[in-house]
DNA sequence: TCCATAATTTGAACTCAATACAAATTTATA
DNA sequence: TATAAATTTGTATTGAGTTCAAATTATGGA
């Protein structure tokens, strides 16, 4: 917890009870959760917060390059607690997102034929390597 | 057009003149534009057609194959004519999504460790060659 | 401690892309 | 033509995310 109170303050953002436990959520669950997800585990231990707070908070985080937003489902927002750009693979049976460790030549640059690159994304949808497993097991 | 109809009905797809009209019109504008945006050109050639028909013509052609969506900008789908994968940069000042041909060796994999691949997809964020030099030419 | 100010949080109203769905229209088939 | 199937339409609805002013809390000097 004192670590990410540094976190914070070296983000320049005031390290408040909400912003704490909000930024304690991300750090425990690296599962690329959304906003209400966050908001329910959250109210559980401050049963006053707002979600207005964790979408203030979320964006603050976004804005001082702590926290990475993910538009891969097309439907929310899912939050990554990273600085290291890597892969992400998509089940579009489940809806669990996955790391992956990609060997990425272009993660290197910083410019692309011109333009300036501020972030990269990579990722994969498809069938999950569990949901292949289950659907296998039941075709038996 | 004629091309644009067999398109389709390889597709499975019956070629309406409402369909034709918005593939014709993701056909002649590949810089991967909104609903909204398909719906006001469209609108103009068939004034009788709703936004209903343009979702659920997406949709068609998203689930056969012939439509790519892209969840890019966090706000609202983009929509690709394509088959083949490719990367994306988008510019978060002026919002156009720019084609990029990158050399990516996952492009051929069906199958990344353990997962189905299904579709593939990488992209850039941040300010694009155009804004940059505007920029540029500003501050002098 | 008191008070003024700034920062943060809150909750209700609102936005808007996308969806749901039933009625209306068009197309296909007998 | 008549009936069924497919498609289109318009309205209502959804829901993640935003706006914004009021309420609350923190800060810092007198
Ligand atoms: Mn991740
Ligand atoms: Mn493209
Ligand atoms: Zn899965
Ligand atoms: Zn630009």
């Amino acid at each position: 917890m004192e670590n990410l109170i540094n976190i914070l303050e070296d983000a320049n953002i005031k390290p408040t009870i909400e912003r704490l436990s909000i930024l304690n959520y991300l750090d425990r669950n690296h599962n690329h959760p959304t906003a209400s997800m966050i908001f329910d585990e959250v109210e559980t231990k401050i049963p006053t917060i707002s979600k207005t707070t964790v979408y203030n908070s979320l964006k603050l985080f976004i804005e001082n390059g702590i926290v990475t937003p993910l538009y891969i489902t097309g439907s929310e927002i899912r939050y990554d607690f990273t600085t290291k750009p890597h892969h992400h693979f998509f089940c579009e049976n489940c809806g669990k997102i996955f790391d992956l460790v990609v060997d990425c030549p272009i993660f290197s640059k910083k410019h692309f034929q011109g333009h300036l690159i501020r972030q990269q994304h990579g990722y994969f949808r498809g069938i999950c390597k569990d949901c292949l497993e289950k659907e296998a097991k039941e075709h038996h």
